[in-house]
DNA sequence: CGGGATCCTAACCGATACTG
DNA sequence: CAGTATCGGTTAGGATCCCG
């Protein structure tokens, strides 16, 4: 009872994270770029992923960001952290099953993206114009 | 098979919006805290809601916030925003289907985190003691 | 009622340099 | 390789006042 259609039919619990409560702060976690997209990249390959394979893999992060998301993953329980004192040393990263579970809704709403992307920037270029050529609010 | 450059080789679907891409602009707009709520609070309700009534559901938006986020929904065309030039004015916001469509990925977002609320807020506990006690990363 | 316009502060985040 | 530390510019966003 993991996928997003099954989910959705449990509208009993009536948005109980609209209210300011730890469910909202949980949201409010993943409500970010960075984790949406490292979770993307986690998930996506077969195995334990390096550190800087990870950062080659996702254009534009910079190393403070990924080093400050991964931590936060960790910390919420979604990651697990692997280090194998080596040299040089070896750091590995990989989804716990918290993290995967959590990882099919995130790749659910990438995959969303990717599929209305034209649309809404079509969307977005007709608002423009719309506001460029009605400066105020139009009564109809 | 272990290099990522052998796995795309391989012809294994890589998720196309890790890069940078439209898409991934998308995905950077969603990723807001406020988006998903107001998204969470336009789907509960059964129609149209006015603008005080949806900052009256969300505790602990802004005005300010919540105009600028219905703002930009309507721009990307998930929300549609209805003006009735009366005394006193007043304005209803919706989803669009393609609001509605995205809506049930980020309800399935909210519910994910109220069931796991608990078990994340004691992993986040967990983590802060063993860095309290282990300042330095031990290798074992 | 549904905003717009300002001011102002905390935080975010990129860039850079250094380390085991 | 996989980070930490620090500086500094930019911004997000809260608080407040005002208006049709």
């Amino acid at each position: 009872m993991d996928t997003v259609s099954e989910l959705e039919e449990s509208g009993n619990l009536v948005d109980s994270y609209l209210t300011r409560c730890p469910a909202r702060d949980v949201l409010a976690v993943l409500a970010d770029k960075w984790v949406l997209l490292v979770l993307g990249v986690l998930r996506s390959g077969e195995g334990p992923i390096r550190f800087n394979e990870l950062r080659r893999r996702m254009d534009g992060i910079t190393q403070k960001m990924l080093t400050r998301t991964l931590r936060d993953l960790e910390r919420e329980g979604l990651v697990r952290r692997s280090v194998y004192p080596t040299v040089p040393p070896r750091v590995e990263y990989s989804l716990t099953p918290l993290g995967q579970d959590l990882g099919r809704i995130t790749h659910a709403m990438g995959q969303w993206a990717v599929r209305n992307a034209d649309e809404i920037t079509t969307a977005r270029a007709e608002f423009d114009e719309r506001m460029a050529r009605e400066p105020e609010p139009i009564s109809s």
